[in-house]
DNA sequence: GCCGTTTTCGGCCCGACTGTTTTCAGTCG
């Protein structure tokens, strides 16, 4: 399961909601926000730690240390129950439709009982929103897209909260007496990035004490159905998981099954009809015999049906058959292929950990190069300046090479993130770019314009010799803000054609580029960078969501400019220059 | 509520944008 971390960083998040919902100084909230934040993105595990080592967190003080003991002791805080005991959930819920903040969901609480999102596009519906002061048309309309926006999430969570949980019923599971193996499969084996439900396989001769040991998980609240073969729970967070046993025999069958996607589950049950056979979870038989031919591992299923194995993430349909009959799979990229980070931040702006925790912590994960970008000036709240940037630059030089393995150690590029204005300007004159080894650029701000103008703003970008990346591309938050409105053709062409590369944003929140981007872009030449865009030191591992974004675009190594030695890196970053 | 070679009190990321107003509140990054 999540760290405790997690669990106390929602819960003084949450605290930091109620506060501002029920009109709290606004200070107050902001401070748990941060302990929040600070929490969440510390690299130890808080319940470890003492009342000493909780207070070394920024942000966390005695007060804030104290609530933290009484949640790891008592497994709940006081004070954070107080104000849930005023304020419906569902009030909060309000808060997370984009456009409506605390003050608005108190006053639709308050003047119309409103606590849900349904009673809420209801109330909009019976127009019982427009008497409401502060209230206007416009409000009613952007408070219905923002729904919207939240729906096409839907029940569905984010990957690394279904991977974590998921790996923690892995844990669990495979201690139990009998277990042989167990995996997850579906959506998540093939790394979408959002998860309806989990899907976890295991193979024993006996079921009872798998299942037993599946529904007493602490987390589960609900078991939807038990028996022999499949049983689902539910868990705190929502989040439905079917465990699935079957014999030890059946493994790669019902492995390949319960992966899907159904699209590809059918392109295989056909290819087997076509053979002569016969495709199901329980094995791939001879049509006519009945008599089961192979079933023990999924090598053995796909060799069969004249296929080598094929990736979960490339399982949608998408060509991988067409190509893995052509031996033309691609040869995808891994986690391990990687370098190196391009795009990460430290506590110089809005990063949690100082430059030499991050750097410590990315030579700890064995890169050969990492590189520092924090966020240039025209982000106002960063305040940035060029003195700063350079201090930071010169500190970086002095812990260049002194962490990590090889002769060389770690080497450390200076970089920074560059907003990209609404005209396609960056923060700072070619003069001062040119003394960064590597400029990722991003859109911040400006979401609503044209098409027309945002396809030029990003082009403009790209064709800014010292840009190098264009960060978080379409800057997508899932369930909270949509994809730029852009001709994403067009800036991939302008990739292409001037040397820049394509983020693939890790952040399980962004996951931006998209696969199908990805695709479409790979199609244009473009290169990719797999970035953390790493706030903290947990966040570096976040990399895993990026890597499996990158194999469902199809991606080899050779796409992928931190996956290159550093004189190959180097080389792209100097820009035809 | 946190934090400090500007301070143990008085600050606290600060500006843009939107929609509602008629001078501003709320939300966002």
């Amino acid at each position: 399961m999540a760290r405790s971390n997690d669990e106390i960083a929602a819960l003084l998040q949450e605290y930091a909601d109620l506060i501002a919902i029920t009109g709290g100084e606004a200070y107050r909230a902001r401070v748990y926000e941060k302990a929040a934040r600070a929490i969440g993105g510390h690299h130890a595990d808080v319940s470890t730690l003492d009342a000493k080592g909780l207070r070394e967190i920024p942000g966390v003080g005695r007060s804030i240390a104290e609530k933290v003991t009484e949640y790891l002791r008592t497994g709940s805080i006081a004070a954070v129950d107080e104000l849930r005991s005023r304020i419906p959930a569902g009030v909060r819920r309000l808060t997370a439709i984009p456009t409506l903040g605390p003050k608005k969901a108190l006053a639709l609480y308050e003047e119309l009982g409103i606590s849900s999102v349904e009673e809420l596009v209801e109330a909009i519906h019976a127009e019982r929103l427009r008497d409401l002061k502060g209230f206007g048309p416009r409000t009613e309309e952007n408070i219905l897209h923002g729904v919207d926006l939240l729906r096409s999430a839907g029940d569905r969570v984010l990957l690394d909260a279904a991977t974590d949980l998921a790996e923690d019923i892995l844990g669990h599971l495979s201690e139990v007496t009998g277990c042989r193996r167990c995996a997850y499969a579906g959506s998540l084996r093939r790394v979408r990035e959002t998860i309806g439900d989990i899907d976890v396989l295991a193979a024993a001769e006996r079921s009872g004490p798998l299942m037993d040991a599946f529904t007493r998980l602490p987390y589960v609240t609900e078991v939807i159905a038990r028996g022999r073969t499949k049983t689902s729970i539910r868990t705190v967070q929502g989040l439905a998981v079917d465990l699935r046993v079957v014999p030890p025999d059946s493994w790669g069958a019902a492995l390949q099954y319960f992966t899907g996607s159904k699209a590809h589950n059918v392109r295989t049950r056909e290819l087997a009809v076509r053979a002569g056979l016969k495709l199901s979870e329980y094995g791939l038989f001879d049509a006519e015999s009945g008599e089961r031919i192979v079933s023990g591992t999924e090598e053995e299923v796909y060799e069969r049906l004249g296929l080598p194995w094929i990736p979960p993430p490339l399982r949608e349909d998408r060509g991988e058959i067409e190509a893995g009959l052509h031996g033309e799979l691609p040869d995808l990229v891994r986690e391990s292929d990687l370098r190196g980070d391009l795009h990460t931040h430290t506590d110089l702006t809005d990063g949690l950990a100082p430059l030499e925790e991050m750097v410590r912590a990315a030579a700890a994960r064995g890169y050969a190069y990492y590189a520092i970008t924090d966020h240039g000036p025209d982000l106002y709240m960063q305040q940035m300046t060029e003195e700063r940037m350079l201090a930071q630059r010169e500190r970086v030089r002095e812990l260049d090479g002194r962490f990590g393995k090889g002769r060389r150690g770690m080497r450390l590029l200076h970089g920074v993130e560059l907003n990209i204005g609404p005209d396609g300007d960056v923060d700072w004159p070619a003069e001062f770019l040119a003394g960064f080894d590597v400029c990722v650029a991003s859109v911040h701000s400006h979401f609503n314009q044209s098409r027309d103008a945002q396809t030029r703003r990003l082009v403009r970008a790209c064709e800014n010799p010292h840009v190098h990346v264009i960060g978080h591309p379409t800057t997508r938050i899932l369930g909270r803000r949509p994809p730029l409105d852009a001709d994403l053709d067009e800036v991939f062409a302008a990739c292409a054609r001037t040397g820049t590369a394509l983020e693939i944003n890790a952040h399980p929140d962004r996951l931006d580029l998209r696969d199908e981007d990805i695709l479409r872009a790979r199609r244009h030449g473009v290169r990719f960078a797999v970035d953390s865009d790493a706030h903290a030191v947990p966040h570096l591992a976040n990399l895993r969501y990026g890597v499996g974004t990158a194999q469902r675009g199809w991606l080899t190594k050779e796409d992928v400019i931190n996956t290159w030695p550093e004189t190959r890196l180097r080389r792209f970053l100097r820009k035809g220059g």
